[in-house]
Formats: structure tokens, sequence, C-alpha cells
DNA sequence: CCAGACTTCTACGCATTGTAGAAATCATGT
DNA sequence: ACATGATTTCTACAATGCGTAGAAGTCTGG
């Protein structure tokens, strides 16, 4: 993801509503320190809509934009790809699990009691 | 990565050895179905070693590349990359973890106690 | 030293991304 | 209904990354 889709996409998670271009483009201004064209703003909401990442809500006017899916769950869609393409996965995890900080692990191994019973 | 210097790492970190430009593309022959000349070979094998993927020993002649580290060790680089640029690391983990098949979450708990003491 | 092997340099086509003007469409007040 | 400003789509260009490889330079064994 390119660096404008990427602060846009981060622009939208933080918002719990859905946003006009208008308000990407007053938000990048002011938290990012860029300040594209309305139209630069559209153009890239529609890419990031092509590919998956963005609903339009075009029944509202103006249009609506939203994230499709939170960023926890964009990250671990990530995280599975790579380990998806990995060859030896258990290889890949014990150099993972082994590197680690330990209050990652702790959270992990919480994690994984909690759900096996 | 694109997908000839995937094809290539792959082939790098398959072999034990390090190994020229032409038997680089002797494999890639035989087991991806693609021919390219020497000269893309070498070209790509230049742009993996200035990306810091490849190791190139020109002292030996012909030149000799080799992976800079194990296939585990780089995707666990990615992985860490992904996981580094969460917001809410834990947040991102439980999902992670919460999805993961049984097998893996097994694996993990063993790694994790075998680990603590 | 010379021919052939090897390497580097240069460059092109295509895809992606940031960028935005021009043109089309829409909504609202009169 | 229509003009006008807001909004959206269309089109396009520059920069970068990647696959591609010819041309030119360098090296080495005989």
């Amino acid at each position: 993801m390119g660096e404008l889709e990427q602060a846009i996409m981060d622009l939208l998670w933080d918002a719990a509503e859905p946003m006009t271009a208008n308000q990407v483009r007053d938000l990048l201004a002011q938290r990012h320190e860029t300040d594209p064209a309305i139209t630069t703003v559209l153009t890239v909401l529609g890419r990031l809509h092509k590919k998956g990442f963005v609903v339009k809500d075009d029944a509202r006017r103006p249009h609506e934009f939203s994230a499709k899916t939170s960023r926890e769950e964009h990250t671990v869609q990530l995280l599975n790809d790579v380990l998806g393409s990995a060859v030896d996965k258990h290889a890949v995890l014990a150099r993972f699990i082994g590197g680690i900080d330990p209050s990652d692990a702790q959270k992990v191994q919480q994690l994984l009691s909690s759900r096996d019973q």
C-alpha cells in the first residue's frame, strides 16, 4: 500500500463514522503534513475501494467512505498471508515466538489457555 | 518482492551452497517455467543484493550468490515488520491467535512453555 | 595476447502510486 | 426550469519498481 493510501486508511480506521472525501482531505492536512487536492483524495479513495479496503456509500451525497474491516482485522490478514506463504510454518512460528518480547509472550499464553477449555 | 525475485530467492534458500548466476538460470529453467537471459538473472541478483537479501562473493570467479538469511528468518522478519506497524499489538495478537488452526496453537503453546522455565 | 566467458551499464515496457486538471453530474435556491 | 456551486468521474502525467535483455566493458585460460 502506498504512503497516501496508508495515511487515508489510518484516518478511516481512526474514525468511528464514515467520512466524506472533504473530511478526509481536511484531516490529512491536520494530522499528516500533506495537503492534496480533493480530486487526489477521491482518486485514492476510489483505488482503495477497487482493492476492497474501503466501502463507498454513494447513496449519500456527498459520498461516504469507511474502512471495510477493522485495522486489527487487516493486520491479522497480513500476518496470515505471510504465514500462509511459509514453507515450514512450524519453523517460522518457533523463531517468531522465540523472539517476541515477554509481555507479548504472556499475552499469547493467556489467550491460548483461555481458548483451550 | 517481484515474482522473479521471489523465485530466485527460493532457489538460493533451497540451495545449501552459494550459486553462480548460470546455475540460478539453469534451475529457473528446470523448476520454474521461465528461461530468462543470463543478464536478466544478473540484474535481478544485483537488485536483491542492493536490497540486502543476497550476499555476493565477487572474489570468486564467476561470482557466487547466496541468501543473506534463512528463509525462516526472512519470514519472521516480515511478521515482525507487520506486527511492529500495529497500533494495538495485543489486539492483533488476540485475533491472530484466535484464528490459527489447532495444530499451530498447540505448537505455539509448547514453544512458550518450554521457554518460560 | 586473444577468444570466449563473465559482468556491468543502459534502457525499454508495464504496473502502481501520487498528483491533479477537465469534463460531467448533481442539488438547491429562485 | 435553470443557473451555479459542489461533487464526482475521467483522463493523464511523472516517478518508481520490476522483468527484460542488448551493448559494452572486463577478466582469464590457453
